[in-house]
DNA sequence: TTGCGTGCAAACGCTTTGCATATTA
DNA sequence: TAATATGCAAAGCGTTTGCACGCAA
């Protein structure tokens, strides 16, 4: 099962084998918002979920929006990505990428990995792995002062 | 003028050079502020930081705190280094550098750039300019489950 | 009925702001 | 004295929590 790359809503049972694969239950508001991140890859924070989902007239809590997402994030389902320290962004894109930051439109965008290569890692005691690399280019108009 | 690598605190001469460098006045709590950071090559959170004057006895706000570090931030004195949406830190080390985040311990490690390689960056509009590449390895225990 | 999910509002933690006072040039 | 910085407390904002209610197994 694909996630449509166009934005168009998938279906309920798209959204539904997605919860599966990552042992989440289906309820309602759990599909409505999986419906919403996964109709393209995007970056979603809290807020914008909530805005959309009461756009459409869908009966969600601010709570359960929260609670969602980061169940959503726990199990891998989503991608929670940190660039401003006031909001978070849900990223529905599964594939390793990295991120481009536009610090004046506040809009974030997908590198493709190819194009940032991380050449080694430094050194680790056997106890300890890596859990992640997030890589953030910050990007904003040309200074011409 | 270099900043001492060891764990003792900067004079207040090194630090009044500081500030003159990034044109910022020198008064009593930014140099309390700056004196504290330079110690060594750091990454502290503006709690700490208050935390830290006020052991010292040092006569310092919480407002004044958070406006000197944004202060520092904006003219380029130190990095703010963004890892948990609900805490920012500030890394005095002015050396082009990333980061290894330990999610267990909540400490944050610095990584020589020499050991994280970035190949190339996607292509901007020549309206554009990267402003910055953060790159942050998160680490934590290895999982045995 | 037992457990889990939801909704509401209150609580929380970090950061910012408004305004009076103090300091600096 | 004019401008800027500080301190305090209150406000702000995103997120989490407590608890009652509802729904499904």
């Amino acid at each position: 099962m694909t996630v449509p790359s166009i934005t168009e809503q998938i279906t309920r049972e798209q959204a539904q084998a997605l919860l599966a694969r990552h042992g989440i239950a289906p309820t309602e508001q759990r599909l409505e918002i999986a419906r919403l991140l996964f109709a393209q890859h995007q970056h979603l924070s809290a807020e914008q979920i909530l805005a959309q989902l009461s756009r459409n007239s869908a009966r969600v809590s601010k709570a359960t929006v929260y609670n969602t997402l980061n169940l959503f994030a726990e199990t891998g389902l989503v991608r929670e990505v940190v660039i401003d320290s006031a909001k978070r962004f849900y990223d529905s894109n599964p594939d390793p990428h990295h991120h481009l930051f536009h610090t004046d439109t506040g809009e974030l965008e997908d590198v493709a990995p190819a194009q940032v290569q991380i050449a080694g890692l430094p050194g680790l005691p056997d106890s300890r792995e890596v859990l992640g690399v997030d890589v953030v280019i910050r990007v904003g108009p040309r200074h011409t002062d």
